[in-house]
DNA sequence: ATCTTTGTACCAAGTATTTGATACAAAGAT
DNA sequence: ATCTTTGTATCAAATACTTGGTACAAAGAT
């Protein structure tokens, strides 16, 4: 677990989409702050147990995005989050400063559901399952349901 | 043109998830109220010159979210929207609910952190991909089985 | 009871996607 | 100048997905 990243070989989504999806939330999160450095593609391949190449795949697309940057040498950097800039320097503690509050709001989210969940003794699955439903609810969109 | 559902064959999207997402979306603008009847997966292929199965699939998986419901002889009818409605948060259907105030408490979260994403433009998938990651920080997760 | 209509299950074939491995290019360090 | 680290390009193989077609099951109509 090199920044938080892991692979479920056997999820219906390919593993260079899931490293994808993770660092892209965990950047728009706050779990990544600009600045930061990716681990290596090799590095990170080796870690999870997959080809450079898939790890490429994710990071070329999270540039495409203007998420990350690369530099030849100096590997991959977080660049920011998506959209907002909120001037403000919200000091949230989670180790660093940086981005708005929205984004250290994100985590503070997270981990609050995880305890409640946990608390509950709600499987994790079924807090996934539970989020997925909401979500839907919310949007109004139907489709979803893996 | 049945009831207003074409495919785009050369879309990067499979025929049967173009089906599925315009009946979806039918439904969910009203153009397609509870208790129309859908064409019979046979007529709607032939439409669309497709075979059989493949509009069955769309079927299938609008049935199981809940949209759309099928009696043997009597085709397929719409059942309604999504339904909204406010902070509900039970009932995945899995059963093992049943903790009385803690899931509620849950269920406040789980809105909480949608909120939270949505206000940090987070996408959905990323959210789940987020809760994921942190779910398996927090225990040794065994294979995600998604 | 039989027929007809409608959805379902299953299986093989075609197609597209994803991966892994190797060779290559950039860029700073020595 | 050379080395080392890091991302990139590319291509074949493996894998998964989607489709079509056929046979089957349910359920109302006749």
């Amino acid at each position: 677990m090199t920044v938080g990243i892991s692979v479920d070989l056997g999820s219906p989504t390919p593993p260079y989409e899931q490293i994808r999806l993770q660092v892209s939330a965990l950047i728009a999160a706050g779990g990544l702050t600009p600045g930061t450095r990716l681990p290596a593609v090799r590095s990170l391949a080796a870690d999870l147990g997959l080809a450079a190449g898939t790890v490429a795949r994710a990071y070329k697309e999270l540039e495409q995005s203007g998420l990350i940057e690369t530099r030849r040498r100096n590997g991959t950097v977080v660049v920011g989050p998506p959209a907002y800039s909120a001037p403000d320097a919200g000091a949230t503690g989670s180790g660093a400063s940086g981005s708005g509050a929205s984004a250290a709001e994100v985590g503070a989210a997270v981990e609050h559901v995880i305890q409640a969940a946990a608390k509950a003794g709600l499987p994790d699955e079924e807090l996934l399952a539970l989020l997925r439903v909401a979500l839907q609810k919310r949007r109004g969109l139907p489709p979803g349901v893996d």
